[in-house]
DNA sequence: AATCCGGGGTT
DNA sequence: AACCCAGGATT
């Protein structure tokens, strides 16, 4: 599909990025210098989660572990502990696994080419582009959400960004806009402006530099691009937490199944369907936390809601 | 290629 | 209720 565009459109694209990027101040703390710990902390707390969410999280660690040796000599209850609440667990767990990997096999030293950023476990490919670029200067083009879109958009590409097909052609149109001069630059511009300007709903197309040659726009696609090819279908869990008194404490134990929030502590807990859950169903589930601790329920709490995504076909 | 893994905001 | 977010690992 790139090979459809001319050199000067690319350009174009390009240069109006840096150019709008000049006049937009977005200061993230994770920006202030090159640091490569900083850079890797921040992009991983950043995974699918939004910069004002991600944001007190990222001040939070760096308070905690100034250095990435710091983070190794951490316990990982205390990693897990501080990212309470952020979600995607087994990020923390990898974080951490990563930040002892380098601090005890690599004296420390932060991998500075992209095949060993990349290396790192939990790192992909848009977290090593992101790390090499920011934080080494490395020619590598960031292809994360706002990637997706812009190039959709602008572009008028119209393969699903959810395959194989689709993931390669936007990387390989990516690393051919990237100015290879000012990659970090570049991949902050595209992102930025992702975030700001051509956001996903109801985008202020007419206010946007780039609208004059932006395919979406003269076409009506704005609202159609980027296309997903797998709908997506929520399916609700309810909770039921209960709490037990076993010799003047609240009985808690440890998620073992294959499942969410694998390893964390929860009350014993009861499942169900609907929001409503009979007695019958809470006593005989947890006749064992009655017979083997003689423990006492105290409470039922309301029902929690969880809704995750199940492919629809 | 599909599926799993989350909390939180927006529409 | 559906969609989206500075995605990656597993199967």
């Amino acid at each position: 599909m790139s090979k459809n565009y001319t050199i000067e459109i690319g350009q174009f694209f390009t240069n109006s990025l840096l150019a709008w990027s000049k006049q937009i101040n977005r200061n993230l703390p994770w920006k202030k210098s090159q640091n490569p710990y900083h850079i890797w902390l921040s992009e991983i707390i950043l995974q699918q989660t939004r910069v004002e969410q991600g944001t007190p999280y990222f001040n939070k660690f760096i308070a905690r572990f100034p250095t990435l040796q710091a983070l190794a000599l951490a316990s990982e209850d205390e990693v897990l502990k501080l990212w309470e609440g952020l979600g995607y667990y087994s990020r923390a767990r990898n974080m951490h696994q990563t930040a002892k990997h380098i601090a005890f096999e690599h004296h420390g030293v932060f991998p500075s080419s992209y095949q060993d950023i990349r290396n790192l476990k939990g790192v992909g490919d848009y977290t090593a582009a992101a790390i090499a670029s920011f934080a080494f200067d490395l020619p590598y083009a960031v292809v994360d959400g706002n990637v997706f879109r812009v190039l959709a958009r602008f572009f008028g590409i119209q393969t699903p960004i959810d395959t194989t097909a689709g993931k390669k052609e936007f990387q390989h149109l990516a690393q051919i806009l990237l100015d290879k001069t000012q990659p970090a630059a570049y991949n902050q511009a595209i992102m930025d402006f992702g975030a700001v300007c051509c956001v996903p709903k109801s985008p202020n197309c007419t206010a946007c530099p780039l609208h004059n040659h932006c395919h979406a726009f003269q076409n009506r696609l704005v609202e159609v691009l980027p296309i997903k090819s797998k709908r997506l279908q929520k399916r609700t869990r309810y909770f039921h937490y209960l709490l037990f008194n076993w010799q003047e404490h609240l009985l808690i134990e440890k998620r073992m199944e294959k499942d969410i929030w694998q390893g964390l502590y929860q009350f014993p807990l009861q499942e169900s369907h609907t929001q409503e859950v009979s007695w019958e169903q809470l006593s005989s589930a947890f006749h064992h936390s009655h017979t083997t601790f003689n423990a006492k329920l105290l409470k039922t709490s309301k029902p929690y809601q969880q809704r995750l995504r199940i492919s629809k076909l």
